[in-house]
DNA sequence: GCTGATCATCAGTCATCCTGACGATCAGTC
DNA sequence: GACTGATCGTCAGGATGACTGATGATCAGC
């Protein structure tokens, strides 16, 4: 029933999977866009923040909230590039490791779930990848 | 590339979404959520603001908000229930009506763009019902 | 007529996103 | 070596959307 509104769709499927992230990670002490900042920058190298931004698409000024939060919790650090000291490098605390391996199990559990009633949960996501153009 | 989080996909194809709706409705001065409130007000009995409001999904404080605009601009008109002094019925003025139908038609073009790059769009629309549990 | 519930509204909070400006730093050029 | 333009992180501020709580008007049931 309801509408059958594209916009429609996604904005609640989006609403719905994000309050049910945000209650799945409050033990953790996270939300979803925490934990996705923290599992880029357990992912390889080590970057800037405008790195951490461009990979998570998030605006230069909205990481800089997103890490000092993180930081202030004592997941992660910032650290003065040495090759080039405009660069703030984030790096996970020990902390933060352990922290993002659990909440990470969290929420791919979570997102199973979440796609349980499809019958091709795979597709589906693949198709979002499409119409992201990537 | 990127990421294959499902927050992180939902919201950007919801962003491209709603960036592709306002620039093309913007010609009849309207966007997404304008258009979803002059479909929910002309799809037969009249409605007051709350059941609008339940139609579609929208807290109640803010559909006033939404109401208050497309009044400003002649598309719909409040009137005082004759039934229920409480109420607020909701109707489309014939000025409403016109713009409701050539705008309506832009966005069913626009979603059919929009999910052109994929196989089977019923599908990934009837995924989405699916995930709202509808 | 009284009581509790409902509708619309208002004020205010909160989170997210974005713009524009700034100092610090870098790279390239003269 | 000094100058120019670009880049990184930060800050202040604005715009939007979602929500809470309170209020006045109105209704329904007793």
């Amino acid at each position: 029933m309801a509408s059958d509104r594209l916009g429609y769709l996604l904005k609640h499927v989006l609403a719905r999977l994000t309050a049910a992230q945000a209650e799945a990670l409050a033990p953790h002490g996270l939300n979803g866009r925490d934990l996705a900042v923290l599992s880029a920058v357990a992912s390889g190298e080590p970057l800037s923040q405008l790195e951490v931004a461009a990979r998570l698409r998030v605006d230069r000024t909205s990481i800089g909230d997103l890490i000092d939060g993180l930081e202030q919790r004592g997941l992660v650090e910032r650290r003065r590039s040495t090759e080039d000291r405009r660069r703030n490098v984030v790096v996970l605390t020990t902390e933060g490791e352990r922290t993002f391996e659990s909440a990470e199990r969290v929420r791919q559990e979570l997102e199973r779930e979440f796609l349980a009633p499809l019958r091709d949960s795979d597709r589906f996501r693949a198709d979002l990848r499409l119409l992201l153009g990537e």
